[in-house]
DNA sequence: CATAGTAGGTCAACATGGCTGACGCATCCG
DNA sequence: CGGATGCGTCAGCCATGTTGACCTACTATG
């Protein structure tokens, strides 16, 4: 690690399961989450949209052609509460479905041109601060950052997660 | 942007801030910070108590003596919002106020003793949490876990967080 | 093929926790 | 003394979560 951790103060030291450790890990976690949720409230004010939104547009974009029930499972809420927030994106023409092909109950979802156009606008947004943030810390800090916070995921999550990850989106691609 | 794997830049700029990268460290951020929130929901929802209750809670542990626009600035919300939830906490017996000493105007928030038996339950979910998520990732990774973090916060906030971590609890209290 | 199970949508009611706006005090400070 | 500050409160609105009940369309299975 670049040795760059100067702005947090003394390095972890043997004794980091120590109380002051853990307090001071809950309240970076806290305020530097708050701090990237925020970065997009102008852009969704803007739009009328709320954080509701762009969580499934976010998603969505992330994983074009997933179904409902799959959204349902990242999001970790019920699908009225859902409902209200996709039939909101839906009418504004920022996000589609279809009827899956495999299975024709499903309602496979996308984002329409204009919902990528919100969507990497947001993502710049969130990009900005967290690419700051990468460089100010050094790569190896990088890896720290996200093997601690993968820990704090329960396992069974886990693996969805990290999902997110494989397999690329290429615009105009299919999902299966 | 996501500038293509394939393609060399003229000078071979850093794989940590392709879009990729970037990309999983918002998803680790936002399902960390959602495991850790809900660890604690349990107890919370067995006292009657929300969220915005465990956040008062656990800053006003922290600083004893802090005073309510202190708090205000911590959490980032409207006095008006503060208020339901911190009537709830005195009407509780969890958290008191008193009458500052060297500006009468203030109110003091300290818990009580039921109100510090409440936040240490809450705080030994978290801890162990962010405990076996440390000692999985390493003493080296939660260097950098801080390190980015404290990266994404702004700068005006970063001083206010770092500063919850400097011991200014008043004499009496008890802290190794 | 009948039927049970699954994916999804919807209605209705309610809880939580944000917000704005408008006041009212007590107290501090120039 | 008079304005600014710290705090509390009333009143109403909005966003987003919850339960529970019920419906249709489709799939899968005995």
């Amino acid at each position: 690690m670049a040795d760059a951790s100067g702005s947090t103060g003394p390095t972890a030291s043997p004794l980091f399961l120590r109380e002051a450790e853990i307090r001071r890990g809950i309240e970076l976690l806290y305020f530097g989450h708050a701090a990237m949720v925020r970065g997009a409230d102008r852009i969704l004010a803007a739009r009328g949209l709320g954080r509701a939104h762009h969580r499934a547009l976010y998603f969505i974009g992330r994983r074009p052609g997933l179904a409902v029930s799959e959204l349902l499972r990242l999001l970790a809420i019920t699908k009225q509460s859902l409902s209200r927030v996709l039939s909101d994106l839906q009418r504004l023409g920022l996000v589609e479905s279809r009827v899956g092909e495999a299975d024709r109950r499903q309602r496979r979802l996308r984002l329409t041109a204009e919902g990528e156009r919100l969507e990497a606008e947001l993502f710049a947004a969130l990009k900005e601060r967290m690419a700051r943030a990468y460089a100010q810390a050094g790569q190896a800090a990088v890896g720290g950052f996200w093997a601690v916070l993968s820990g704090l995921i329960p396992p069974e999550d886990r693996a969805l997660v990290l999902a997110l990850d494989r397999e690329g989106r290429k615009p105009g691609g299919k999902r299966p």
